[in-house]
DNA sequence: TTGTATGCGTTATCAA
DNA sequence: TTGATAACGCATACAA
């Protein structure tokens, strides 16, 4: 970048002070016929302010970071779009990094926002708590609040004097079991989400509550994010008989579970329920039953608070309504006998 | 951020000069002594160099930009990981960029990066055609690269002195078009993509110059990127009559038209056959058939570009090869008297 | 081997 | 209203 505003100053016959003036909008003191020299020389030049020096010197820059678990996770992408949708119109950009829900990655993000001075950073998704690095962090967003930067944790996750925009998590959990319970099952199988991650924990949890709740016999299997693993549970599954109704931790190992059943010629809703959480895009068109996180409105809801921290600072927790989506993968439990029964002229 | 490179040093009790000697990791001129009482100042004060200012003088910054087209598109979510697997080695942090295909957008972003002094931008995705901006990006992306940033096009675009990474997109669908003829099947639809973008432009010509070779007669619907946009277009195909096969401008838009001819009660493959392009992961999970683009490697090639362009500067232009997956959605065109006359026993 | 001084491109504080 | 000049936090050419 040749070109700076000295050159820009010169042009124009004013002094770097003047020049700056106008090209930052500084509040109006030049008249405005240099004002217009200055401009002109602007144009001539094709210059644009160095962001870089600018943020070294107000301690400050347009932008907002948005720290996402994983890229190819279609949850991020929607909380993205709504960080996004919000920051436009205020002339902010948006910059997105993806930790890799690796902790260490996640640092050097924070880190590097911090030194950017961007005006906040949006931290989304759980975190694992088996990990050294936690306290690092902790420190870390300590330091980046205290010089001023907006934090908002959008996730099942909590740091002192940050602002935490989340679902419910566990109530999630708890209704959509409690759903598949009215349906009438009672062999309901959780697939967990990845152990030590505090969003599997608490959706767990939400399950667990509400088979003890219907005095129901917890039955649960290892599992993790992805489609893949959603495969590998229900092979195991598979094999150890299937209950009547299956909830995954989320919706893509849901799918997993989906398929790898119907491969098997398992008929579903007919032989056995599944769903998911988090009602992504591709939950619609499989017609996956699944609990709606509202993951656009948490990224919007992130950026609201940043935008408006001042005249409107945001409290500790907001915690946006979930939904059960009842669609085709869950279904009333028939049994055999009650089939027969039911047909006009057939008694059991 | 409060403590800087002068608290180092006097802590430390030596000069600002020394300090930076040995944070910077420039060659060894300080003595062991000195040398760990700095580090030993830098851990007491838990210092770490400001990225900003050291950006503005040394002029480059370990940041890789890459400006996708749209943070939803599960495309560009496998390209940003290729090129993440190959930054994070080299202790360089990705940034990803929404310009969710505006170029005014995209500008920002361009001269953002520019600003940010970052080794290389990776621009992915095709482009429209029919904006004023045009003119402006290139002005851009040529200063970005006297500026000595390294710049490569991911996808269907082209400028002037900057090597493009990508897949034959209009051979892609001319293979796919080609092997729905080898199905049998005679009319073949093409559910477009979007106007004045050049993906669409370079699959559309592929559709068209397979149907040309084969002297069939073309047939295309308007459509656009995204799932809603496969669903009316499939609306329209149903009132207009079903073809022997549909294939969309890509998988997300033919998971559209999948869907919507479903639920009408069309038979897939048996009524007609469907296929999309791209392979994103939903693409198998649905069993859909369609041509591969390895998008991840794209995404791996140009870091790698950008990682070695000086000792191995890349080529103008590296095309991927891409090639057909046959799946479910797809099947030999089978007509009622075929069958009968190949049935044992019954001629035709 | 270490320290001094200058510059990177801005904004901001003072005088003028 | 405008202009010097001092920061911002760091790297480096040059001098010691």
């Amino acid at each position: 970048m040749p070109i700076s505003l000295v050159d820009v100053a010169s042009l124009a016959g004013v002094s770097l002070a003047t020049a700056s003036r106008v090209v930052s909008g500084s509040p109006y003191k030049v008249s405005s016929k240099t004002r217009e020299r200055v401009l002109k020389a602007v144009g001539e030049l094709g210059y644009t302010p160095n962001a870089l020096a600018r943020a070294l010197v107000t301690d400050s820059n347009p932008i907002i970071g948005v720290i996402v678990g994983s890229v190819t996770d279609p949850y991020f992408a929607e909380i993205c779009r709504g960080v996004e949708d919000f920051a436009r119109p205020h002339e902010f950009l948006t910059i997105v990094c993806n930790a890799d829900r690796n902790l260490s990655i996640e640092m050097a993000y924070l880190q590097m926002l911090r030194e950017y001075k961007s005006l906040g950073i949006i931290i989304a998704g759980g975190m694992y708590t088996n990990t050294p690095e936690t306290e690092a962090i902790r420190e870390i967003v300590r330091k980046a609040t205290e010089q001023g930067i907006q934090i908002v944790s959008v996730g099942d996750r909590f740091f002192e004097g940050v602002p935490t925009i989340t679902a419910d998590h566990r109530c999630g959990l708890y209704d959509l079991t409690n759903y598949l319970i009215h349906l009438g099952h009672k062999e309901i199988a959780f697939v967990e989400g990845p152990p030590d991650f505090t969003t599997s924990t608490s959706r767990k949890q939400g399950y667990l509550d509400a088979m003890d709740d219907a005095n129901l016999e917890p039955l649960t299997y290892s599992g993790s994010f992805d489609y893949q693993d959603g495969r590998s549970s229900a092979l195991r599954i598979l094999s150890d008989g299937l209950p009547e109704a299956i909830i995954a931790f989320n919706d893509d190992s849901a799918v997993g579970v989906l398929n790898t059943l119907r491969q098997a010629g398992v008929k579903i809703p007919q032989d056995v329920s599944v769903a998911g959480v988090d009602d992504i895009r591709y939950a619609e068109v499989l017609d996956l039953t699944t609990v709606n996180v509202p993951m656009y409105q948490l990224g919007a809801m992130a950026a609201h608070a940043i935008f408006n921290w001042e005249e409107n600072p945001p409290p500790k927790q907001v915690i946006l309504p979930h939904r059960v989506v009842p669609r085709g993968t869950t279904a009333r439990r028939v049994k055999l006998a009650t089939i027969v029964s039911t047909v006009e002229g057939y008694p059991s």
